[in-house]
DNA sequence: GATGAATGAGTCTTCATTCAT
DNA sequence: AATGAATGAAGACTCATTCAT
């Protein structure tokens, strides 16, 4: 019950946002530089710029760190599939594919380190089922995509499952295996046609 | 087979080699169980019935213990894979790629989250290097395959890694999220569409 | 009535009084749920309703607020038993010595582990002198009402004391050890008997 | 399954009772001179000339230390009360209770500080109960003894709570105030006169 | 006066590794 | 070769206290 107080005008919504987008990309940054082990909370801190106790206001624990930053992550890919797909709604299949294997080569493709390590953390704290929810959801998109494209035939749950694993399963190794052949036009080209294949070859 | 290597213990004695694989035994058991954070050599020498003295008779440290463990590993699903693909030679394509897909499935079946936190654990040391290979060779047997299989026409590199890490991928994502659809007939079903497609779609 | 004394703070206005006794109050409260690790001067600026910064513009310091608190409850135990001996005075030394023990009973009644902690307090502070002087005064009282009683002959000090002591210690011990017996007839009885007794066993 | 070690002759039991020794004598000695604020783990090992490692080798953490402590501490008083009243048992009464008295007054005598911080450790940990054991079996041999003294007449259980407590209690209040009385000859007079009245004064 | 975000010294505890026996 | 007690560097986290607003 106070009166206003003419000297705080809330800062703390950009002062708060700022300091934890500082955690977030100090501790991205020695996930990526340096790795699991190197990432403590002292050295967070200190790279943010901010307290260690400043840190703990922020987050209960280290662990809280990296889930939140998980969290984000896969949220970006989420969208980034999802946008890519939607986009790709009023294009031929085979561009449409195409957007897609793009957009998630590109969603995967900086810091891939750290967004590794950050998804390791999640399945290593056991929360390996935050982990499914954005990627199912951005599964929605593609199968809700592919019904239209295929004129209202929906693929079946598990033709919409293999899919988007295979392809993601493809990205990532080539990620993690730091593979040479990721930025390449040839590797692109090599999961449009394992995705255009697999749409195309409806036995059913 | 190489020179010098300071990971590589030379093999010992038959006492020796059961030490060695009570090691490896209880350090599996431990990453399965409890994960990578609860595996520490205090409680690995005490699972393997030796003593922590003992343990760094065979290793020199802790690291090396999970590199040796996940090359015997990766050793392991070469073999499986190629042994598939081998095997498969004289089949028709569809028979073989099931084959192979089964052969992956039962591979990757089996403490699953020991071999995974296993090459968490060699990538995050640097090592990734390592896992490219057996991986690569069981790689270079399925290209040999194919080539047979399409009448001496070699699939590209690029094709091979593409599909073998898209049918790794999909299956791997289905064990590490524990999904119902592993064991089904279904996802058999989509895994050799996926492949088949793959080979099938050949706009080359 | 000391002249400059760091721990004490000068008395307040109202609001300053509602100030101070919200924070007794949130003290007093933490420490008898809680206990004493969990006293933390946030956790009290927090039940107090009131922001840390406020808190130390009423106390120098943690280790104020403990003393200024005990100080207080020790005041509170040394009038409840002055104004039982006092009012007791008056009636035949049987219901004299039951009217104290109530009143002692009574008074360390509740809230007995905050108190208790916030005496450890004092001595852990090295301020046990502190606790002395109230019950000291009290002690005097009861020494007053005794040489009346006893038509003039005074019980010496050591008497005084150990018959305080006693009577507290007993009661003390059956609110910590959260005796059954603390609330029977038969344990005020008892106590009644015990200080009896040593009143009358006057062997001089 | 081994040979004979002629190397090791079980050094550990009498090595391992040193240890434990010396923390114990640390921790004891740190709380009596500084209180239990200034006890840390790091103190104690410091203080008892091993590492911190070894420290947690022997115990689990530093409440276990404190607990451990406390109930030697208990048990020791325990034993001195007991034996007192044993030993006692064929004296007269009056002897009887001047060596219980002198017996507690020796037992609660050195280092008071430190077994009044332990006392307050595991009270504040709530293992109160821990510290009734004890006490409650010397207070069965007080009862047993007044039993045969008063010629089979046994004391009501009440009655023995309330004397062992009140006796403790002054002993307590007087070590805690560090009252100059303690080791007084009329200081125990009076203890003796307590109790002795409180034997005789038997109203029923 | 009030606020509460920020600070950072200080503590507990873990665990890889050594080495005397 | 085996043992396991001992070591101590390192790291997560707490909380009393300050100070700009």
């Amino acid at each position: 019950m106070q009166m206003i107080d003419p000297y705080r005008k809330k800062p703390e919504q950009a002062r708060s946002a700022a300091t934890v987008e500082a955690i977030f990309e100090a501790t991205a940054r020695i996930l990526q530089s340096q790795g699991i082990d190197a990432l403590n909370t002292n050295a967070i801190a200190r790279l943010a710029g901010i307290s260690i106790g400043t840190l703990y206001q922020y987050f209960a624990d280290k662990k809280s760190i990296l889930i939140a930053l998980a969290r984000r992550e896969l949220d970006f890919t989420q969208r980034t599939t999802i946008d890519a797909m939607t986009r790709a709604d009023a294009r031929p299949p085979e561009d449409a594919i195409r957007d897609a294997v793009r957009a998630l080569i590109k969603g995967f493709g900086g810091r891939q380190r750290a967004r590794k390590l950050l998804i390791e953390a999640l399945v290593a704290n056991g929360l390996a089922g935050e982990l499914a929810r954005p990627v199912d959801e951005a599964m929605q998109a593609i199968a809700a995509y592919q019904a239209r494209a295929r004129g209202g035939v929906a693929m079946p749950p598990v033709a919409v499952y293999v899919m988007t694993r295979a392809m993601i399963g493809a990205i990532r190794a080539a990620v993690m295996e730091q593979s040479p052949l990721l930025n390449t036009r040839e590797f692109e080209d090599e999961m449009v046609r394992l995705i255009g294949g697999y749409v195309a070859n409806d036995g059913r």
